[in-house]
DNA sequence: TGCCGTCTCGCCATTTTTGGGGAGTTGGAA
DNA sequence: TTCCAACTCCCCAAAAATGGCGAGACGGCA
């Protein structure tokens, strides 16, 4: 069993294009049974990469219907670090029960269970799989499988990333001291005066500082300046 | 060997005390055989949490150094997903290489090898190994063990979020979707008035979910609020 | 020695943001 | 039905940020 697992996620470390991926998703469906896999990147912005077994049909009906901003999976694995069964997610709400009445006529399993990947700039993907089949039996096999499907959905992403050249930061000149500690005390809120008391320069001075690293960082101003910090791991708060 | 694994691993999720994850990790390093295992948070704000097998005075010697601007490990590794080498990471900064040379002198290895973790709310960690030998026998050992290690990192990770109390209860009110559309678009530089065009509201209308999203973050300013919103992961840049 | 980057300071005018009020609609939840 | 959250709009005045001008000191690098 390992064995093959260990080929699969070989054949993944040597993929060169997307197509690899589908074809690896597939495999590993067909390996451990299920009925779907997918890997996608959640984000609100445009780019979008994703890839999986389910049917065409659904995932177009998926963005048209932008079921992002209502599927349980995506805001309950949003919020925390580890995989997820979907039956512990809240499914309360209308909308939601309305989404997965909708996805199980598409051929979405009744069970699933997602894994949340998080990398840099807050990049956000989720590793799902889905099946039909008892709580009982969905229960046994995520509890057998989850260390390995970890992995799986970590290479994934990894690959996926790699494949990916718009993804990759790009590198800016680095901030002198001065400028870095004016960008952090920012992003937890100071205003320009506490700043500037608590680093005891002047105002003025201050605004030197966040003036160039508003112009080493390509920011249009303070807040645009810390949000790229920030996404670049420049500052950490 | 795999078996001894899983019998820390099970160790580590019965784990109920920090004190756990500080045993776990010595038997870890002892079960590898490498010299050091750190498993650290990584925040410039007061919250700190990590365990580890370094020397209490280099510990102590990299908090107040700040040690953590110069690092190539923590930036290096902020901006990348997957597990790095710190053969290959940019240690050309003068600080840099004064920070290894210190480094080295307070028992670190010549080599090292880090993992970064990023979970809800922007959190961030690291999971680093470090060792003294020759370049081939630790890119041996990094290959062979480098699934492991990944997976070492993530339960580590999983346990100390778990055992943190101030850490996941940080459950700020959801934003809205127009809150989220003005954050995100604060973010990427827009003026409020370029905002308020871009979504076709007047602007006191802006104003309103700027203000209503400060509050839900607990944000001093918009630039505050943008930076929480960034580092939570509610919107993404 | 000259150049460059970093750090430091000041003033004025303009633009932008913020804080304080108040008010109406809609659609979903209790 | 009633309530609440989300969405939409307006005015005024104060506070904060920005743009543009200039200037000196220090240390590293070629």
């Amino acid at each position: 069993m390992t064995q093959r697992l260990d080929t699969i996620l070989h054949g993944l470390e040597q993929a060169d294009q997307h197509d690899a991926l589908q074809r690896a998703i597939e495999a590993l469906c067909a390996f451990y049974g299920v009925d779907h896999m997918v890997y996608h990147w959640v984000s609100s912005s445009g780019e979008q990469y994703g890839c999986g077994t389910y049917e065409d049909v659904w995932v177009e009906r998926y963005i048209e219907k932008k079921y992002l901003r209502v599927d349980p999976v995506i805001s309950g694995c949003y919020q925390r670090f580890h995989p997820v069964d979907w039956k512990r997610l809240d499914w309360s709400s209308k909308a939601a029960r309305a989404f997965q009445k909708d996805a199980i006529e598409h051929g979405v399993g009744n069970q699933g269970f997602s894994i949340p990947i998080r990398g840099p700039n807050g990049q956000f993907a989720l590793f799902s799989l889905s099946h039909n089949c008892t709580d009982d039996e969905w229960d046994a096999f995520t509890e057998t499988n989850r260390r390995d499907l970890i992995l799986v959905a970590h290479y994934f992403n990894k690959k996926a990333l790699d494949l990916e050249p718009g993804r990759s930061p790009e590198p800016s000149q680095p901030l002198s001291p001065r400028e870095i500690d004016a960008m952090t005390l920012l992003a937890v809120g100071y205003s320009r005066a506490q700043v500037a008391e608590t680093l005891t320069i002047s105002e003025h001075t201050l605004r030197v500082y966040i003036e160039s690293a508003r112009f080493k960082l390509g920011a249009l101003n303070t807040t645009h300046a810390v949000a790229r910090a920030l996404a670049r791991g420049i500052i950490v708060v």
